[in-house]
RNA sequence: GGGCGGUUAGCUCAGUUGGUUAGAGUGCUUGCUUGACAUGCAAGAGGUCGUUGGUUCGAUUCCAAUACCGCCCA
């Protein structure tokens, strides 16, 4: 073996080997578990977001196929409607063509061959990072299948009138020119005004005015009432009348609506039906007319004043103020916090915008999936996330799903220019079911991109044809995913998975947290604070990510903090794994196949079979951080500091022990770091003394999980010599006592059990002699108390008495306040009363120790 | 305004049913060219567990209040 590892050449070379063999593909007969990829966007590139979600599928995939189940891990990707028509539009300005320019077929064609150019650009990286899917049955939202899937689940729910065309308030970005649901909004809290107009009284005195106030005053144009309170005394003489629109010279009612919160601005408010949401209820409750001002840019339209049209919605809030305080309309400007609405995608404030659009009925749907959670059919990791599913899916809202863009599933609807009639079908139509007129076209918009991902379970396994894989692997078992798509995503797969199947899509759902920079912030272009995970799989390995990011994740499911130093920790695991490899296999191969024929032998068999029983519990339990930790404490403090370095006294009786250990941790490990512990179990497996079984193995992937026999060995005398090495190390260091020099140890007290190790305590502590004896020497000593058990270092002429003084100094005022502590709590009749009888037992013991600990430390200082 | 999460060593974080003297990695200090590894070996220092109350024989852990940070929803 080379004496460091080379990532870069072992990590393609396995990845390359492993799919040309087909070894991703279920394998095997075992009890079937599929999972499904969440898609990335076609035209993106690898993030740390993708990289820690694909670790957490790949380790639940490979240790699974190790347990030997039939595993199927299905990847794909998403169309991105609005992000991809984004980038390719952008793309297209640089060469000075707009998507108008082009018409729609061209357009398409140009994103096709944008996709056919940059979609293999993840897919790709997805390999680097070792991802285990199985290629062979990549799913795209837009291939043939799904889309077929789509037109399916449209055409059902459109039959089951869940599914509607109607004119709704939306949020519209002027910028993506669509509408978007209402989860694509996010609300940003800004510095804002609230303006105080005057809207003068018809018919009065010419100097009667209520007054409203606005946060956005350039709406005003489409004003068709003002709303009070009818509870505000203030304005109860007022409703019925009405006033005059500054600006437009406009009548409009006053009209009272409970909605109205009079302790907000003046209590009275201007109602905006068609660019406001909650004006809009108001606008349905009263019958108001409509007035929609503004084009899909957000510029105003020509129902506005002529000096006003064509402006964009912030010149003319500007022009607005300016001109109502010329004409004294403007009372007061005040600064005021809200909260604006900002497109997901382009983060430009979105317009609320009447507009015919089609929604889905939600509310009808939503029983069946709150139930399966509810009862526990479908369970989410960490359980505290349900919570916010319930909230989600329990105040559900009607979800809008048409899209003003091209790129996407075209709506499978047909209207008769003839008879107006409205065709819904899985096929292009040419000619009116109705009327048989050929005069006939497609709607124009496109289904939100979620339309399609919410069949993804089913859709990616064949649906809606009924095939093997649809049978074999539906529904799949885990959905791993970040908390940011609960509602996005998973609940509308519960929905659409429920709805279509009559069965849930999946049973676990395990949610974990976000990526973050060293700073806990969300990494974002903009920042300038982005870890691209290809840098660091370039620089350090796939492997080194994998185990970083695994070993990060916590059950609690917090967020991340990506940061350098744990990469450098990771990587120093990944060479301690193989130097020590390295050593074993470099030994001269022996011929003896026992195993534990040595005490050191025995104990690690024994510290093994609790590791592999501890770490399937903790694949099992998504625990991976806990998991980590006791498998680094492991392979590192037990494996490679104490039991190699004990084995030495002994390499050829161990041989067989070794390599047997090193087999299963590789096991154990693989699933978090496949391609070292493949590179180096290839070597393992054909070593003579490797049990024979795992030759039939052409991979560890395709290999068994290890079964241990169940060693029993009593480890409270290794414990105790290891403890008095430590004991040992420690007292020379602190009394000075140089390095190259041996000597004598004196154990006097209990030592059953510790003659054995007498070879292992002069290679380890130093020794040139083990002495056991009842008797305290009489020569000079340095002391140390081990348990009960005392120990002497004769080190004449090499030991700094002033050191050694205030060594036992410090241990004595320790073991003072100690013995203090536990005598105050066994003197507690309450403790000794209540306590259970082994903890009382337990701290007995203990202050029996300590005090014997006490006195001989004590004794010792008086004779130094 | 409603909800969720966090606050533990200089830094990043564990801490599984309440039970001694709270752990790890990293950083820091000291000593080591020990026959796989200096990406290493050995030893060491470092914390009144955000604050205040409560329950209990006993609280980092359970309860309540409060402060600060972050996220989500309206």
């Amino acid at each position: 073996m080379e004496k460091a590892y080379n990532h870069l050449e072992v990590e393609d070379k396995w990845y390359k080997e492993w799919e040309s063999k087909g070894y991703f593909k279920p394998y095997g007969n075992g009890d079937p578990l599929s999972m499904v990829i969440p898609p990335p966007n076609v035209t993106g590139a690898l993030h740390m977001g993708h990289a820690l979600n694909n670790t957490l599928q790949d380790i639940v995939a490979r240790f699974y196929r190790m347990q030997g189940r039939k595993v199927l891990w299905v990847p794909g990707t998403d169309h991105a409607g609005i992000a991809t028509q984004n980038v390719v539009e952008k793309q297209l300005a640089k060469e000075g063509i707009s998507r108008e320019e082009l018409g729609r077929e061209s357009f398409l064609e140009k994103v096709w061959e944008w996709k056919e150019k940059y979609g293999n650009t993840i897919t790709g990286q997805l390999r680097k990072l070792g991802a285990s899917v199985d290629w062979s049955r990549e799913r795209f939202t837009m291939d043939e299948g799904c889309s077929s899937a789509v037109k399916e689940n449209f055409y059902r729910l459109y039959n089951d009138g869940l599914i509607y065309r109607d004119v709704y308030i939306v949020n519209w970005c002027p910028r993506c020119h669509t509408a978007i649901s209402d989860i694509e909004v996010e609300h940003e809290t800004k510095e804002g005004h609230l303006w105080t107009i005057k809207y003068p009284l018809v018919g009065g005195t010419g100097k009667e005015f209520i007054e409203v106030a606005t946060t956005r005053p350039e709406t005003m144009f489409g004003d068709t009432a003002v709303a009070v309170n009818q509870k505000d005394k203030r304005y109860t003489k007022w409703i019925g009348k009405k006033v005059l629109l500054p600006l437009m010279n406009k009548e409009i009612p006053i009209i009272a609506d409970d909605h109205v919160d009079m302790s907000f601005g003046t209590g009275a408010v201007k109602v905006t039906p068609a660019h406001d949401p909650n004006d809009y209820a108001i606008g349905q409750r009263h019958n108001l007319e409509s007035v929609i001002i503004m084009d899909g840019e957000a510029k105003m339209n020509d129902l506005v004043p002529k000096k006003y049209q064509g402006m964009d919605r912030y010149v003319c809030r500007k022009q607005v103020i300016e001109d109502l305080e010329s004409q004294h309309f403007l009372t007061k400007t005040t600064p005021h916090e809200h909260a604006v609405g900002h497109c997901y995608r382009c983060n430009t404030v979105i317009e609320p915008y009447l507009s015919k659009q089609w929604f889905i009925n939600m509310e009808k749907l939503a029983d069946a999936p709150i139930k399966v959670v509810e009862t526990g059919e479908i369970k989410f990791i960490p359980s505290r996330w349900e919570k916010l599913y319930f909230d989600w899916m329990k105040n559900i809202r009607p979800w809008c799903i048409s899209r003003q863009i091209w790129w996407g599933h075209r709506i499978p609807v047909w209207y008769c220019d003839d008879c107006n009639a409205e065709i819904v079908s899985k096929e292009d139509v040419t000619k009116c079911s109705k009327c048989g007129s050929t005069k006939i076209h497609q709607d124009e918009d496109v289904l939100d991109t979620w339309f399609s991902s919410a069949l993804w379970p089913f859709s990616t396994l064949g649906w809606p044809e009924n095939t093997q894989d649809l049978q074999t692997f539906y529904p799949t078992e885990i959905l791993i995913t970040g908390y940011d798509i609960i509602t996005f995503w998973v609940s509308r797969m519960i929905t659409m998975g429920l709805y279509n199947m009559k069965q849930i899509p999946f049973s676990h759902v395990y949610i974990h947290g976000l990526v973050r920079d060293s700073k806990g912030r969300k990494m974002s272009k903009s920042l300038g604070n982005v870890v691209d995970p290809l840098m660091i799989i370039e620089d350090k390995g796939a492997d080194v990510l994998r185990y970083t990011v695994a070993s990060l994740v916590t059950s609690g499911g917090q967020d991340i903090k990506l940061m350098d130093e744990k990469l450098v920790s990771s990587r120093n695991f990944l060479n301690k794994l193989w130097n020590v490899s390295r050593y074993i296999l470099m030994q001269e191969t022996e011929t003896d196949t026992r195993l534990g024929q040595t005490i050191a032998d025995k104990w690690i068999l024994g510290e093994l079979c609790r590791v592999v029983e501890e770490t399937e519990n903790y694949y099992k339990n998504y625990d991976y951080n806990y998991m980590i930790d006791k498998i680094y404490e492991f392979v590192w403090g037990e494996f490679c500091d104490w039991y190699i370095e004990m084995s030495k006294l002994h390499k050829a009786e161990s041989q067989a022990t070794m390599i047997y250990v090193l087999n299963a941790i590789l096991k154990i490990l693989h699933p978090i770091i496949p391609f070292i512990t493949e590179e180096i179990w290839q070597l393992v497996k054909t070593h003579p003394l490797c049990p024979k079984d795992e030759q039939s193995y052409p991979s560890i992937m395709l290999s068994k999980w290890p079964v241990v026999a169940d060693v029993k060995f009593d480890n409270t005398p290794v414990k105790l010599f290891q403890n008095i090495v430590k004991a040992v190390r420690n007292t020379r260091a602190e009394i000075n006592v140089p390095v190259s020099k041996k000597g004598l140890i004196v154990i006097k007290g209990k030592n059953a059990g510790l003659q054995e190790y007498v070879p292992y305590f002069k290679f380890l502590a130093r020794a040139n002699d083990v002495e056991f004896s009842e008797i305290t020497p009489t020569v000079k000593y340095a002391f140390a108390v081990v348990g009960d058990v005392e120990v002497f270092l004769p080190l004449a002429g090499l030991i700094d008495l002033d050191a050694e003084k205030t060594r036992l100094d410090q241990e004595k005022n320790k073991l003072v306040k100690d013995v203090d502590i536990l005598s105050k709590k066994l003197g507690n009749e309450g403790f000794v009363k209540n306590a259970p009888a082994a903890v009382v037992e337990k701290e007995t013991a203990l202050l029996e120790e300590k005090k014997f600990q006490l006195k001989a430390v004590s004794e010792k200082l008086q004779n130094l």
